[in-house]
DNA sequence: ATACGTGCAAAATGTTTGCTCGTTT
DNA sequence: AAACGAGCAAACATTTTGCACGTAT
């Protein structure tokens, strides 16, 4: 299964990281790029992407896709499940996960090792 | 808001929503197309995510996207959540639906209409 | 020294849109 | 008749890959 292989310490994968830290919230991959750019380094696109492949298989980093738009990344370590409006597409964190740590009626043998839970509907605005 | 439009009874959308009934699992688009057509009935892949966006502005079918992959689509009636192997990537259906109704500290006055839970790990196989 | 990271451009996916014409209401 | 659905091809956005070279370990 998934060796929690650990990945080069290079700058701008620290960088990377760092971006998303900063952020607190999920980023789409272009929006790392262009918020590393900011700061004064410049990087590849598919740089990005490896990188985040590679975080993600190292447990570092999670994966979520809102419907359709760009898949997003955030740290694992500061988890938080969301909400989105499906008029404005805009999207909050949760302070609170409502889900449990693993379904009762799980395939036998299954370890979950983590979950991914958005809820949707129409924000006030857009009601 | 989403003004729960009714969708025009096509021939061709009606086949849609049957082919997903009849799975009775979440499709992609492609998936869906492939068996409308293994009926005898082709029909463009526009045409299905058309029907299908429409449907889900009349909250017939909700739609799923697992980490990457093509989103899938479900009849909301039906609605159920996912175990996914983050390995083979084989995912499967929830009998029991593990998340509450709604967030207890989502913004004042949004409306929840649905959810979409996922969880992740390794199933027995690959561990 | 070797395995891994990076950039670039090209390719592969998945999804949406413009236009024209056909069908439902 | 009017509004919407369908087909096709082109456009789009996002993500992945091949290759040559650079860098961390």
């Amino acid at each position: 299964m998934a060796d929690p292989k650990r990945t080069r310490n290079t700058h701008k994968r620290q960088r990377i990281l760092r971006a998303i830290q900063a952020a607190g919230c999920h980023l789409t991959a272009g929006e790392i790029r262009r918020r590393v750019g900011r700061d004064g380094l410049a990087i590849g696109l598919a740089t990005v992407y490896r990188a985040l492949a590679a975080f993600a298989r190292a447990g570092l980093v999670e994966s979520v896709s809102l419907g359709g738009r760009a898949t997003r990344y955030g740290l694992a370590a500061e988890h938080h499940d969301h909400v989105v409006c499906l008029e404005c597409g805009r999207w909050q964190p949760l302070r609170r996960c409502p889900a449990p740590r693993a379904p009762r009626d799980a395939a036998p043998g299954f370890r979950v090792t983590g979950h991914r839970l958005e809820f949707f509907g129409y924000c006030g605005e857009c009601r």
